[in-house]
DNA sequence: AATGATACATACTTTAGGGTAAGTACTTGT
DNA sequence: ACAAGTACTTACCCTAAAGTATGTATCATT
């Protein structure tokens, strides 16, 4: 798994903007281009690894993992392993993750709207 | 300007994704590290260059006009420049922008949720 | 003539994140 | 004996994003 360097500047910016920012402090947790996405799977009740990766179609097993790892080691989601074989693993949000939903909810239908006004910008382009 | 490519694997998949997932939508628009940041200082009204400076301390100034420019091509807010000497601009959120609102808030309210969860198991480890 | 204020721009370098490809372990089915 | 399914792991590489440092234009002030 990939490493992350602990002294940076960026690090460090980032330690002392997350007591400041509140939004910052989101960042930390949910940003990355998959988690958000990954998250937002998991709205609709606990899945499997191999569910994830169908309903995630373009992202990469190593991604997959690497940000089911982060995202439980930040306590937003919990992974069950059941000792069978061949494996069994569910990830379901943890009360932390729950909470999120407002938040990625509000983004859906901020995205829904947005993107209904993008449409309509194509559309009166396409006539001129 | 740092320019992006246009074709890499990295962007293919989120064109795709774009279309299918509303979360990659807002990810899309207000993924990277600054820019939910810079949008929800812009929440409380127009701000000028220097002003956002000061209010987001450990950005560098590259990393600001850079994603004001980008917020700016995206729609997300308005720019307005007042031709005296020195410079006067002023940077604002567009309908769009406000929009983010909600998104915003509700990330400030689960990281202020968060972080209270946070600082209690921090005060029962210095206990043990 | 030099300094300060404002709002940038630009070249260069580093780093973190993401991608590719291949391998692992353990068992059931053929 | 070999393939298939599950849930990963690991090594290596590449690129986009972020950081550092310095420069620019214009005028007012000292």
């Amino acid at each position: 798994m990939t490493r992350i360097k602990a002294s940076s500047t960026i690090q460090e910016n980032k330690l002392a903007a997350y007591q400041l920012c509140p939004v910052t402090y989101v960042m930390e947790k949910i940003s990355g281009y998959w988690k958000p996405i990954i998250l937002y799977q998991l709205l609709s009740g606990s899945k499997r690894y191999n569910e994830l990766k169908k309903a995630i179609p373009s992202i990469t097993e190593k991604m997959l993992i690497q940000h089911l790892k982060q995202l439980e080691t930040d306590q937003l989601l919990i992974r069950e392993a059941l000792p069978v074989v061949p494996p069994h693993v569910t990830y379901r949000l943890s009360p932390s993750g729950e909470r999120l939903q407002p938040v990625l909810q509000a983004m859906a239908a901020w995205a829904i709207e947005d993107s209904k006004d993008k449409e309509h910008i194509l559309f009166s382009k396409s006539l001129s």
